[in-house]
DNA sequence: CCCGAGATTGACT
DNA sequence: GTCAATCTCGGGA
């Protein structure tokens, strides 16, 4: 099994379950997705290409990182056929690093340390600086799982416009979820 | 447990 | 000026 990252967001979401992403060796296993693709009301790359989203249109399989509310920050992977689509890493099972994903987050709960986007961002150190960087190179590192996922779908959190297309993906069973579904 | 409000900044109308 | 792919904390049931 290895990631295509030629597929729609749509597929490609899915099949990001179950990988383990790490940045400069502190991560663990991607338990919850969500799919944004360039005909997609939700989407940043939806008005077309801008200063903040011109990583949506470049090369698949790296990062499109972005600001939210002024004070969080969201990991993306670009992906797709065409132009401006992403997945959004929503929440992370922490496996490697997790000392350090306790200081930067400020609590010892494993499932309040990647639980969220702005969460795990804050507790793998994405910033700024990793936007347009690919997933297979240092800081980062992406793995594939090895075996199938078993998966939840529902409707993406946190938007206004298209918000009943269900292209939130996760994990079943697992308790590391920003919210249940 | 559930809900509401405040924090805080930059991109876009 | 408005508003956003969020998080945290406090209060009430």
């Amino acid at each position: 099994m290895y990631l295509d990252y030629s597929l729609p967001p749509e597929r490609f979401a899915p099949a990001l379950i179950g990988a383990v992403l790490t940045v400069d060796g502190v991560g663990g296993v991607i338990v919850e997705t969500e799919a944004y693709d360039a005909d997609d009301p939700a989407s940043h790359s939806y008005p077309g290409k801008t200063a903040r989203n011109a990583a949506m249109f470049g090369e698949v399989g790296c990062a499109y990182v972005y600001r939210i509310y002024g004070m969080h920050w969201c990991l993306n992977i670009v992906c797709g056929d065409r132009p401006g689509g992403a997945v959004l890493i929503r929440a992370i099972e922490p496996l490697a690093g997790i000392e350090t994903m306790i200081e930067r987050r400020g609590t010892q709960r494993l499932e309040l340390l990647c639980s969220g986007p702005g969460k795990l961002c804050q507790a793998l150190g994405v910033t700024r600086e990793h936007d347009g960087l690919p997933l297979g190179a240092p800081p980062f590192a992406l793995t594939p799982s090895r075996v199938p996922a078993k998966l939840l779908t529902g409707p993406r959190i946190g938007i206004t416009k298209a918000a009943e297309v269900p292209w939130r993906f996760g994990l079943a069973g697992t308790r590391f979820l920003s919210r249940r579904f």
